[in-house]
DNA sequence: ACGTAAGACTTACAACGTAAGGTCAGGAGA
DNA sequence: TCTCCTGACCTTACGTTGTAAGTCTTACGT
């Protein structure tokens, strides 16, 4: 038996560690949303038992911020292959690819965004992110205390999304009227006088957390303007 | 046995019902945080068991949808006597106060952000909410496919909060470095010199999800100022 | 007075995170 | 070569969670 269970892992596994953990969180958060993943799932994934993960992780929290560190990783990677000037008013396409580009790595991954939300602690390469966007707004000619508002003022926007708590037509019908809504229609006036207007029946209508790619831009440009008149 | 417990019952405890379900989650989260909510302690607090819940409410989702509702109705309510101009230019500094009133609100409440953001479905007076500052916006001459991008470009700002994904010495000895960021100083020039800087040590830094208000105030008057110049 | 239905309670289960301790292969030192 | 240690892995078990299923009780319409 234990030479069969060692056999077994011998020829069968790639022996278990921490990256291996966190790729495997990432791999089961991609098809079944983040809370799928349980640490018995997790390493059920990897051909192990779940108290074997504890030689390598201290406990799930630190599972899911090490996976928040290796998708801002991932965005980081991506983030590095841009080559574009960043001094002078250069620096608000800059900041905006920069952006958009982190924004493309999250919608590769959906559960991601609320993630990084519920994370307090400070993710190594969340920090490096940060860093190389506070650079490309000292390029533009940003004060440190400007920089620093500007931080605050993008917030979840920075790194490519943004919360939004009321998404119109984001029910499970896509493009058809909320059930809710409807039924208080009388009490809601100026809501459904703009849906109504606006019922552009956009086909990347909003899902969930993730707005519309649009909608998205021209918040960031609004965002980007104000910054840039006061740089 | 049975007289006892009745009597018990009927002489301590006023009787359950939704209502006071949803009351008793709010007050158990103002003192232990959302994650105390659970579906035993509620019943505890009640003075009832905890499948006897599930007569008033049909899950536990269903106590944080209400959750939700609730506290979006205080905010209806305080925002509801409010008395100021909203036509024309006098927009903007209704729906600047409708937006901090909210504020403060959820400010009672610090783990109601993080639970609005959470939820999916629509809470009937959070669409109240937004139809007001609709109505604001349409006052101030807004087209609805203006008030529509503006909606989405406040985002949760618009009802009082804003995600920040790294919030410069939040760490439990607020004021001081942060131990990660300390770490890797080295390489985040860029962060470290803005930090280095900007470290007024205001007394009502930032905490977990809740940003300093000069810094949320800074970031909704440069999305405010943005709108209105597209008016 | 008597069914009946609603509201409350009891019991039970599956799934979760993880504490405690056992097993065993591979390497270090004799 | 033998021994013993170390550390990766597994087994078992516990407390907590949400909630399904069934039972008892009380209030009320008839």
């Amino acid at each position: 038996m234990s030479l069969a269970t060692r056999s077994k892992r011998t020829e069968s596994r790639p022996a278990l560690s921490r990256d291996r953990v966190l790729r495997a969180a990432i791999e089961i958060a991609d098809e079944g949303g983040i809370a799928a993943v349980t640490m018995r799932r997790l390493a059920e994934s990897l051909g192990a038992e779940a108290m074997s993960l504890y030689h390598h992780v201290a406990n799930k929290e630190q599972v899911l911020d090490g996976v928040v560190d290796v998708i801002a990783a991932e965005i980081n990677e991506a983030v590095g292959r841009l080559t574009q000037p960043t001094r002078g008013a250069a620096w608000r396409s800059a900041a905006r690819e920069r952006i958009l580009t982190a924004r493309r790595v999250l919608l590769r991954h959906r559960w991601a965004a609320a993630l990084f939300e519920s994370r307090s602690a400070t993710s190594p390469e969340v920090l490096l992110y940060f860093d190389g966007l506070v650079g490309i707004m000292r390029d533009g000619g940003f004060s440190n205390d400007l920089a620093h508002h500007a931080m605050h003022a993008l917030g979840s926007r920075a790194i490519g999304f943004s919360q939004e708590l009321f998404t119109p037509g984001a029910g499970p019908a896509a493009g058809e009227p909320d059930p809710v809504l409807a039924g208080m229609a009388g009490r809601l006036p100026h809501l459904v006088g703009m849906l109504a207007e606006v019922m552009h029946d956009d086909p990347d209508s909003t899902i969930g957390w993730c707005d519309d790619q649009a909608e998205f831009e021209f918040g960031l440009d609004l965002l980007l303007d104000g910054l840039d008149r006061r740089r």
